[in-house]
DNA sequence: CTGTTAGCGCCTTCAT
DNA sequence: ATGAAGGCGCTAACAG
């Protein structure tokens, strides 16, 4: 392995020399300059990112935790995060909590162990309080996406209040009164905050709404399912929209709806949080609230390299809107 | 920060008995293990991972280059992956050609240089021959995952050609007799495997195949919508069956198909290479081979550990058999 | 404008 | 059964 000290022998200098040629830290005649760079051409150096992350306890690396890689949403922040990690020339290290809390710690404790420069989270819903303390008091600087919670740190959300309600508001306009939500844990704020909106949408019309329209279900798709099976043999006069929080929830209630034999838009509306490459595909094309997800992951980075620069900032909320992608999953209710 | 120093401090021993206890390097008396033990404790003592990189030349850290992160066959490896390093205690390096040669490139220079221990690559199609040397004198050992190279390496890729076959035999049995193929680029040896895959079913049957039946197409989603659209504006007879080798190739299909105002199964059967999350919603159910992603993410991994662990193994190359997820996207032809 | 030198935190040979 | 000491490759005072 060839080493600054190589090159400095190669080039007749010293190591000093060397070392500020290539981290451009001080002025070099040119003639040194131009004897270094042939060096380090002639030996192939590449200098350690082990024996400078010792000296100088800079990693030049982001960790980032998933709460669950096999999720679209989360792969799909992930591009963003690795586009703007690699753009800004440092290395990401990628971690997965499968949503489980103690996994989550370990994930965490993996990270810092491995000195990184900073921190982005996709918290689990089931977080546990030690994580929050974790977070709270991690060595570095830490970015929060797609998640609230009452930490002084940067984070990066998505408007899902004002989205869904503009959304449901389509529904409403095509005379859906009742309106079902199938929605993910309610304690998991984004679903929350997305049964916010639908209850905003019919505020601001008048309307008064039905909390036994509300279905907080657990966390897989099955569990949708079922939900959506039960809505539908329901004595109570039946939605005639259905409303779901993520596209987990749409895969359960569209298999729901299957096995109950009810096609869409004829015998059911449907709108969904989340879009995904497959909507227009199904019959009919799906309309969706598309989530920015490579601008989260690349904001993310962005708060996270400017409080690495400048520890006394602010904590600043970067707040991103969904795009509605009007497809023909609903259909204007007819009169009477 | 604290050091291995404050710890011997502590615990009243020098720093080489705390380097040996932590380590289990050698036999260190049961009074001292415990005093140690607890000087760890009540420090919080973590050991730089970097520091010891510096002296033992080793990272504890694997590298994968995604050909394209966005893909959600190579995130569902990456799953695989992730799962196999962190329970062998080690760390995960991402980088993401985006299928660039050049970006491929970087990404694995980028990743020599953070003296990985070892890389889990899929190689892009357009992989230049730079890349080839590059891997081919890496300074750690290489896995290729799902792609082929005259490359002395370990490898995990998947029977494309004999599953491919069965699939086929299925719409050969039920009467179709023109099985028109949309494929990735040729020189895609998953793409080009798959196509024999079709011939040899064919073969098997002494039945001849059309080579005009088989249709290379470009790398999007798009170029396959092209290629169906014109498919089933050609004046030749048209075929009563497709079959995509892969899932970018089955959206443009199934686009073009409804471009076209065809619908499945009445008006074209069809069955594709790998299974996702929405195969089962579309209408009608897609008939797919899924890809053992999971498995082969871990088997990467686990090869990559044992040539670590021994260099001068056999290369050895994984075959793993994809899984028939009968649907029912393709019927029974009407004799005559 | 350049070089000498002293570590960063850890492992490991050698010595006892 | 344990320690002392040197050095992995690099950076950054400090000293010219």
């Amino acid at each position: 392995m060839v080493t600054l000290a190589d090159v400095a022998r190669v080039a007749g200098v010293s190591k000093t020399t060397v070392s500020h040629v290539i981290n451009a830290t001080r002025f070099v005649s040119a003639d040194a300059v131009q004897r270094v760079e042939e060096a380090i051409l002639s030996t192939g150096f590449r200098p350690n990112p082990y024996a400078r992350a010792l000296r100088t306890a800079t990693t030049q690396t982001l960790g980032f935790v998933s709460s669950d890689i096999s999720n679209p949403f989360s792969t799909a922040v992930m591009q963003g995060i690795e586009f703007a990690t690699s753009r800004a020339h440092h290395t990401l290290l990628v971690a997965n909590s499968r949503d489980d809390p103690q996994l989550e710690e370990q994930a965490i404790d993996a990270l810092e162990q491995r000195r990184i420069d900073g921190l982005i989270i996709a918290m689990s819903p089931n977080s546990s309080e030690t994580v929050l303390h974790r977070i709270k008091d991690f060595s570095v600087p830490v970015v929060l996406v797609d998640r609230d919670a009452p930490l002084p740190v940067d984070r990066v959300i998505v408007e899902n209040v004002e989205a869904v309600a503009e959304l449901i508001d389509l529904l409403l306009e095509q005379g859906h009164t009742r309106i079902g939500v199938i929605a993910g844990e309610e304690r998991h704020n984004t679903s929350a905050e997305r049964v916010r909106g639908w209850r905003l949408a019919h505020e601001r019309r008048g309307l008064t709404v039905d909390a036994a329209d509300i279905h907080f279900v657990g966390p897989t798709a099955h569990d949708a399912q079922e939900a959506t099976l039960d809505v539908l043999r329901s004595a109570a006069p039946r939605p005639t929209a259905l409303f779901t929080t993520n596209s987990t929830m749409t895969q359960g209630t569209l298999r729901g709806l299957r096995e109950a034999g009810l096609s869409l838009p004829r015998d059911m509306s449907m709108v969904a949080f989340d879009d995904f490459e497959w909507a227009d595909l199904l019959s009919p094309p799906l309309t969706c609230l598309a989530q920015p997800t490579f601008d989260i992951g690349v904001n993310a980075v962005q708060l996270l390299l400017d409080r690495i620069g400048d520890a006394t900032l602010e904590s600043r909320t970067v707040r991103l809107d969904p795009e509605l992608r009007l497809r023909s999953s609903s259909i204007e209710l007819p009169v009477g």
